[in-house]
RNA sequence: GGAGGGAUUCCCGAGUUGGCCAAAGGGGGCAGACUGUAAAUCUGCUGGCACUGCCUUCGAAGGUUCGAAUCCUUCUCCCUCCA
């Protein structure tokens, strides 16, 4: 069998890593005991998480033990790495709402079934420190001087870091040493925004225990221009179909730049990497057949074979119109009698959100963005009544992609 | 605690001899053209509404004035230097 350190990195995952030979090795002689951390800023993991939750599920399937720690703990003092200004400080009852919907959510992905994974919140250990012992303890073997030339702490130094968030460091550093000492946990991963963190955490444990702790960092999910992926105008791809359905889920894949298709099913998807390759290099509009089959894959993944199909169906019907229409386009519900006297579609517009302001709504219209049931809407007086509607059905569209159904009931 | 500097529309950032400021410019975003539901490019738009007009906005609250983002007072927050 081929050992899971060679699979991620041919995929693409692997940035940077503190032992990469031994790290290797371990991984192939033994079951390991492995972390990430999770913290809990939102009450849905998104697509930046996904990247690290595909790396538990291929360290997994290769026989070794996933822990996920939500940082229940660390989430009260705020990880400064990647960040420009100070986070919000959430509420502690905040966190734990978090905490429960991350919960949820890795057990789609990650077997928790007699101890093959571990989910652990570091409030079970980081709420009761005692200062004084902390300081003694841990404290100790961090140099001031060192942290300070840490790359994550780099830009904070000229827009300010609040000793806080200069803690966190230890924080985590402090949680792989707990993780190897309950649970022989030897290795931990992250993104590579953690590597600071990570090193400082391989150091702890090596210093204190004497143990072999290694790290491991994997490539954030960025653009070939080296943009955040998994961010859109209204906010993160959230993998909670409440908070990004899982049409919208499957148009943001449906639209990845080309040059991002192959990067994107390597370490997305569980494709093999033949057929990865395969595809990502598909020119022209060939390469459609490739975003379509990395949005399929993708939703399939996160949020099931059923919502990925209805998905799927979907698109091809608003884009090709081919296939049936299905309940996944967003769509409203809105009573006869709204229609009797007959509607005016600025109203209209911002009753389906489509528009957030009636000025939009007229703006729009004035430029040809709107349409209804394919059709341009060239006057913002237009009113709509049930003659519009066919089978008590209505298409409206904003520019070329953005749909929405309204249905009378 | 002391001395200075700052807070402007989604973001950055002009504007502070009071009216010509819904507020330059850039970014981002949205739409149109071109396309492949891509990128690049070009064009238009980008506070709200009952839209040739009205309303709300320039950290907060008051005040001066016919009129204030611009002047005065108090407050809040941020930054820099000093301890």
């Amino acid at each position: 069998m081929t050992n899971v350190f060679d699979i991620l990195k041919e995929r693409g995952y692997i940035e940077q890593a503190t032992h990469e030979e031994e790290i290797r090795e371990l991984l192939n002689d033994e079951k390991v005991t492995f972390y990430i951390g999770f913290d809990p800023t939102a009450d849905s993991l998104h697509v930046g998480h996904f990247i690290q939750v595909m790396v538990m599920m291929h360290m997994q399937k290769a026989g070794h033990r996933p822990i996920a720690l939500i940082g229940g703990g660390t989430g009260m003092v705020g990880d400064p790495s990647g960040r420009t200004d100070m986070r919000k400080m959430l509420t502690v009852a905040q966190i734990e709402h978090n905490v429960s919907s991350f919960k949820n959510q890795f057990s789609r992905f990650v077997d928790f079934s007699e101890n093959r994974a571990l989910i652990i919140n570091n409030s079970d250990w980081l709420l009761n420190l005692n200062y004084i012992d902390f300081l003694r303890n841990i404290g100790a073997h961090f140099s001031v001087n060192r942290m300070l030339t840490a790359e994550c702490f780099k830009n904070r130094l000229e827009k300010g870091l609040s000793f806080l968030e200069f803690n966190y460091m230890l924080m985590q550093s402090y949680d792989f040493l707990e993780l190897y000492k309950r649970y022989n946990c030897k290795l931990q991963l992250g993104g590579n925004d953690q590597w600071s963190n990570i090193i400082s955490g391989a150091d702890l444990v090596r210093r204190i225990e004497n143990g072999n702790a290694y790290g491991l960092t994997f490539k954030l999910l960025t653009t070939s221009e080296g943009k955040k992926m998994g961010k859109t105008e209204s906010g993160a791809i959230w993998l909670d179909p409440e908070k990004t359905p899982p049409y919208d889920f499957y148009q943001y894949w449906r639209n990845v730049d080309d040059p991002d298709v192959e990067n994107c099913l390597a370490l997305l998807t569980f494709l093999p990497m033949e057929e990865v390759k395969r595809l990502g290099s598909l020119k022209d509009a060939e390469i459609n057949k490739a975003k379509e089959i990395l949005a399929y894959e993708v939703t399939k993944l996160v949020h099931g074979q059923e919502e990925a199909d209805k998905a799927q169906s979907a698109a091809k019907t608003l884009f090709n119109n081919s296939g049936d229409i299905s309940t996944s386009i967003p769509s409203s519900k809105l009573n006869e009698s709204d229609f009797i006297k007959g509607i005016d579609i600025l109203t209209l517009l911002s009753k389906t959100k489509l528009t957030s302001s009636k000025g939009e709504g007229r703006r729009l219209i004035q430029q040809g963005g709107i349409y209804l049931n394919d059709k341009r809407i060239d006057e913002f007086s237009q009113i709509i009544n049930l003659d519009d509607f066919e089978d008590r059905k209505l298409m409206l569209r904003k520019g070329k992609k953005i749909y929405h159904q309204i249905e009378i009931i």
